[in-house]
DNA sequence: CCGCATCCACCACGATACTG
DNA sequence: CAGTATCGTGGTGGATGCGG
């Protein structure tokens, strides 16, 4: 079976799927929040904390969705002051690698990318 | 090295190269076109025709992009009527593999996610 | 055939302020 | 501590029409 009809599986019905699954992981900050929870349990500061530049809302908003979706879990616990805690469960820690394999790629070609990025500015606007 | 080092891959430079190539890869044909483009060298109304739903306006934007990224290549014939061919470059290649993996994952995992996504918007708005 | 220009709707995201 | 509410904005992408 040859690498083209591999990519079928992309292009397969249309592009739905894949795009489908790219509207829900390819927003700002899902990944680094999945990346993040595949330390283990955290709580809402921790990663807070962890993710530098993400604002409440904005984490607040993706770990719902990410929550609505199955990829992970919310814990809340009856104390004072609240405690919460958020985890990877098992579907989305079955993301992680596949998330890899991108991030490989990122890290090996992202200076190219730029470099000619930069050329292709110099020769146009 | 547990799974956890590896994700350091993603949350590194706190996010900033995973998401310098999210931002590249991850709007809404990117992928579509890259993959449809593994065939080989298509003209642009090929491409306009076997990518159901895209518009001139965006194919081209998206094709210049990728072009200005070294992604893929771009030779224009000097021929009434005019021809224009698009091709992968080297690198545009190296992107199917991981782009397969996250294909792979969609396949597997969008109905989980549906149903999810189904039984929440059940128990909630 | 291939593409650019214009106009416009939508929404992701950030900043800020407030609550149990 | 862990959110919610509200407002403002830039950018993405669709529709349409024109140009080489």
């Amino acid at each position: 079976m040859s690498r083209y009809e591999h990519t079928c599986m992309i292009r397969g019905d249309g592009g739905q799927t894949i795009r489908a699954v790219l509207d829900r992981i390819c927003d700002k900050w899902t990944l680094l929040i999945v990346a993040t929870l595949d330390q283990g349990r955290l709580r809402f500061s921790e990663l807070h904390r962890q993710i530098p530049g993400i604002s409440q809302r904005m984490l607040t908003l993706t770990l719902r969705n990410l929550e609505r979706d199955g990829l992970v879990s919310r814990t809340a616990f009856a104390e004072v002051p609240p405690r919460v805690e958020y985890a990877l469960t098992p579907t989305g820690r079955s993301l992680i690698p596949p998330a890899l394999a991108l991030a490989g790629w990122a890290i090996e070609h992202i200076a190219e990318i730029e470099a000619s990025r930069a050329a292709y500015g110099d020769r146009n606007g």
